[in-house]
DNA sequence: CTCCGTCCCGGGAACGGTACCGGAATTTTA
DNA sequence: TAAAATTCCGGTACCGTTCCCGGGACGGAG
């Protein structure tokens, strides 16, 4: 016993009965004695016998696995996604593979090419910052490997995708700044070639033409969600003749590093500049001002990707399911002027 | 080709040679004409060949995958020794399979018979906070699965550790406090079948006792990480008829909480009551008033141990190593009192 | 008594690789 | 020129399952 595991033909041998038997028995199939299928079954906890998984995917095609693609867990919003994810798959008795992209394309494919190989039944991607090409999520499809993409989707591919009203929630927030007497929003922006990205400024853009502001290029920054960009950016905006009276942020930790910047030049958060944040962190309600965010329900947009790409695999369908998580504007003190 | 994917009797067949002979040739043994070697990784890559990993990995014993359980991904300490383990893993040709415990006993058990059921060459542990027993990692040890604990550990067991200098951080921390004048240090402890929330407690207790303070029950918190507690254990404190005037929280999130809850009581950080944090996430230096912490290399930790558990996998050996990585006390304005 | 159906069970072929071993063809050495 | 060594290749067993298929035993119906 004790190197080596037990196999399902030492229970035959021991049992002296053919090891097709056993099979059968410990699957409870038909076709087998209620007797010895009990003696199988308890001589296989006796031994701790538990089949050999490799074996079993190997016969049968499929890993029970699903692989996740994501830039980078210590996002909170992914990391997030990752618990509904897995609570889905678990309780459909999946297991679930992540690999990390670190946010570049290379490693992002990589990941894919290897999850094919490891045979994974279906995958679910959130693309890189970096990733303008995808002849390797193609390469996925033409496999006939499952595919879903949440958040980060690729929209010109022929797969299911979970996505979130970046451009509505973008348009309401920028709605809100103005509401709020707010003249020139500076609005840091993704990557360009990110359909959310693309979506959000959209948002913003169509925003300020519904009320008559004149767009201004030079409040508009592209960061590649770096930190250490904001001091730079934030000075940036900060020199300008017209300075910003608002600033619409890409996440909450932008956010909080820029009204930290501007608390120390000494301007307030929201009297001279408003600052809207995005994710809704815990922190948001806990910082002085409370932070106005964007609430992105990572969780449940982690559930609706599992839900459907499990769809998907037991189906055997191929089908193109478009879900939207919507998100929610929180205000809270950093954009309220109304206090 | 388009459905089942070619396989190495595939090329054979093509070629008119046998099986043996292609698979020597794709692994580039010995014993094969370089000619018909030529021939057969032409011919492999233009019928797009790629291994059957499942079949390698039941053949050869090994599935090139270490198993890593932890906590819960949410948890930035956690994600951030991810990247640590993809990074040593993957350079090493290793893929990582992760678990969730979800922070209860029960799943971390079904979570380390999964892996171990999936047969992963090795297993990364960090316990949960409710593992006051361990025969399912003993289990382990019992099949020989290589077996390193990070952070969270059990010392009784007989595998190899990666931990953190929580008793010298701590005793630091307190010392630290008192220096600023403080008199009563409340201490927020973890749960106290956690190793590292003894040591940590050991040492704000030896701090006080080395300075010939009393040491006062009531200024000690017990917790779950939960952060829904702060509210009420920090009411009870501020109850007190002597409050505190110093605060050694759990984590940061925690120690901001608990800040945010003093400041609308008026009082004055760090004049009043100095606050010090644990982790030092990025988030420290960007609020009001910068908060000390201790920094907890996540990071590194996560290297180190997937460094000993590869090395143990290699060399086929059970040994037990013990690598300590060293915590930082950063001091800000949270807790300095002299500025 | 034969025939047929039901209930169990075993043999063996897969799944897709790897590796040992033996042997044929060719080259080197005595 | 015969013997030995080298080079290259094929056959086959095996990893641990699942599953199809064939068949023996036994009972009831004709």
């Amino acid at each position: 016993m004790s190197k080596s595991a037990a196999t399902i033909r030492d229970i035959a041998r021991i049992l002296g009965i053919s090891k097709s038997t056993v099979s059968r028995a410990l699957n409870d199939h038909y076709d087998v004695n209620p007797e010895t299928a009990r003696k199988v079954r308890e001589l296989a906890t006796q031994i701790d016998y538990h089949p050999n998984v490799l074996a079993q995917h190997l016969k049968q095609q499929r890993t029970n696995t699903i692989g996740v693609v994501i830039p980078e867990t210590v996002n909170r919003f992914f990391s997030k996604a990752i618990g509904g994810i897995q609570q889905v798959a678990n309780s459909a008795g999946y297991n679930v593979m992540i690999c990390q992209s670190n946010e570049t394309l290379a490693t992002e494919q990589n990941n894919v090419r290897t999850l094919i190989g490891s045979r994974v039944d279906g995958l679910l991607v959130s693309v890189s910052r970096e990733t303008d090409r995808h002849e390797h999520l193609q390469y996925a499809i033409d496999k006939e490997v499952p595919l879903v993409f949440f958040d980060r989707i690729i929209e010109e591919l022929n797969a299911s995708q979970v996505y979130s009203d970046n451009y509505d929630v973008c348009f309401q927030g920028t709605e809100h700044l103005l509401t709020q007497g707010c003249k020139r929003i500076a609005f840091i922006a993704g990557p360009k070639h990110l359909y959310n990205s693309r979506n959000r400024l959209n948002g913003y853009l169509d925003a300020l033409k519904k009320h008559k502001i004149a767009i201004n290029e030079s409040l508009i920054v592209f960061t590649n969600y770096h930190i250490n960009d904001v001091e730079n950016y934030t000075r940036q905006l900060f020199n300008l003749r017209q300075k910003p009276d608002g600033i619409f942020a890409i996440n909450d930790m932008a956010a909080l590093e820029i009204m930290h910047i501007l608390k120390k030049r000494g301007l307030n958060i929201p009297k001279d500049v408003a600052v809207l944040g995005f994710n809704n962190e815990n922190i948001c309600s806990l910082i002085e001002p409370t932070l106005s965010s964007i609430d992105h329900p990572a969780f449940e947009m982690g559930v609706a990707a599992a839900e459907i790409l499990l769809k998907q695999i037991s189906t055997k369908e191929i089908f193109q399911e478009k879900r939207l998580i919507k998100s929610r504007l929180v205000i809270r003190e950093s954009t309220n002027r109304m206090l």
